[in-house]
DNA sequence: TCATGATATAGAGCACCTCTATGTCAGAGT
DNA sequence: ACTCTGACATAGAGGTGCTCTATATCATGA
């Protein structure tokens, strides 16, 4: 097989055409360059260079072959840029899934920080449920997902990088119930609103009223929590969602949260992952970026 | 400096995902694979390859690599190719068919020229009928053919590359009859010298009487040009011959071409090639030779 | 639980490249 | 002519780094 550090040095040689200037080039000394070549010349078994007293000169068959391995080694040379400026984040792509509100709720302010950090990097967000995002991760599909904890799976890693709050929220129609620490119970007296079957919120929002033998009686039910929490502030009832979520309409009071005894047992969001697969360069500066805090 | 070899290692690697099977590849043992990769990545800093428990896929880095990874070996096997093909003009053959007087009257200026040109090509030649050349270009036998158009095979390709004009000469015996325009019918009047049935040129004479609805009646009829045209300057006759071939016997005055009214078409003499195979660089050098004119 | 088929690691060995030193040669300058 | 300069070639020593064998480790599927 024919040594490629050959096609190196041979591409220096012809195009400073003095063997001890290529070797400067090269770092190496002129002896070395000398061998190459020769070591080239008789594997492919041609000469590839006329000696001329002042320095060499590319045969018909050295030109030849120079066309070609010029352009080898500036595509060679790309590609090591390419990876250079994937590595700088100057370039690649992230390709991010997160379920229902994830990403409007929580994933967003990453995302303009991530955004402006790397305005080079091209985003591609997916939209699913949890079981549908550890499809489209094992695939391949994307790079990572944001998923609402417990989950797990065996070919995911998946870790918690946040915890949230849960609670009960209603407008000002309903001001009156936030004046008190409620039963559990007691909200059953209250029209409920919370997000559909087969999100993770509604799931947990079960396990809770299960978990105090209470029955659940859904008045309002939706696929968005955007519409939800609109209808709370309405006065439709009150809306099982994350406090941070709606922490402005606290603030501002259109909405109000519901104190109540027995508390809601926090939850987590957590970053899955492929377990056996590394990090692209964006994702792993994306994962970083998630368990940092934001500036 | 990043090895060169990695690169031919990484690329094998890519493409079968498998270190065991690339190492097979390549001649070497997966643990020089492995190492070899592991060097690549560290030069890079950046994995490129996930490994799996059934073997190794690439990262996203790595397949950006191997977008100009490819391409540039396949350069570099390009141009390993083309040396390759280059060396033969130092040892190759170039087997030409030829019909008739073609090889002595038209193609051997050319030849002459190819061989001070390319000292070191063996040039066989091969006389035949155009069928048969048909047969062994076809055969593989030889790499060109030379015939007379039109001439075609829906497995050759023809291409014309010179026009020839025929005509009819005599030596001095009949030279008077060479001093006023003749018409076709007078020429009955002489005796003919052609060359044998089968010939090209015999066929075409055929056709050009035929087409003036005149009776060829043929005198002498010889299988070498060379005696055809001796015979005529010995006043056997009028003979049917190329013009350039007997132009320096024209010059000369051992013959005169006879004028006549109905001119004689053109015709032209095409080289013939396998349609789908691709030349050796000498055949390509000879066609080369042909289709451009002699210095 | 075991067999299978992967990759990783450790450590020895040696091939091949690279170096230093020196030879050879052609051309320019005096 | 002679020498000086700048080039490439050759010889031989030396050491780096690749490659090998042997073995570990790990995941998967039966």
């Amino acid at each position: 097989m024919i040594s490629l550090e050959g096609y190196r040095i041979f591409l220096h040689t012809a195009k400073s055409g003095n063997l001890t200037k290529a070797a400067q080039e090269l770092h190496i000394t002129q002896p070395s360059v000398s061998y190459a070549i020769k070591q080239l010349e008789e594997s492919l078994g041609v000469k590839l260079f006329n000696r001329l007293s002042k320095g060499v000169e590319l045969t018909a068959e050295g030109r030849a072959l120079l066309e070609y391995v010029e352009p080898s080694f500036s595509l060679l040379e790309a590609g090591e840029t390419k990876i250079r400026s994937l590595k700088q984040l100057e370039t690649g792509e992230l390709r991010i899934g997160a379920g229902g509100s994830l990403i409007r709720y929580l994933l967003l302010p990453y995302l303009k920080h991530f955004r402006t950090r790397y305005p080079n990097i091209r985003i591609r967000l997916t939209h699913g449920k949890t079981p549908d995002l550890a499809k489209r991760l094992i695939e391949g599909q994307i790079d990572l997902g944001i998923v609402h904890m417990p989950f797990a799976d065996r070919l995911l890693d998946v870790r918690s990088f946040m915890t949230i709050q849960d609670c009960f929220v209603v407008g000002e129609a309903y001001r009156e119930w936030s004046e008190r620490t409620l039963e559990a119970e007691e909200l059953g007296r209250l029209p409920l609103l919370l997000l559909s079957k087969g999100s993770s919120t509604r799931q947990f929002v079960e396990q809770w009223f299960a978990a105090q033998s209470l029955p659940l009686e859904v008045d309002i039910e939706l696929g968005s929590l955007e519409l939800l929490i609109e209808l709370a502030q309405l006065g439709f009832g009150a809306a099982f969602v994350t406090r941070s979520f709606v922490s402005k309409e606290l603030e501002s009071r259109s909405l109000y949260e519901l104190p109540i005894r027995e508390p809601i047992p926090e939850r987590s969001v957590g970053i899955a992952l492929r377990r056996d697969i590394s990090l692209s360069e964006a994702a792993a500066r994306f994962v970083e970026t998630l368990t940092s805090p934001l500036p």
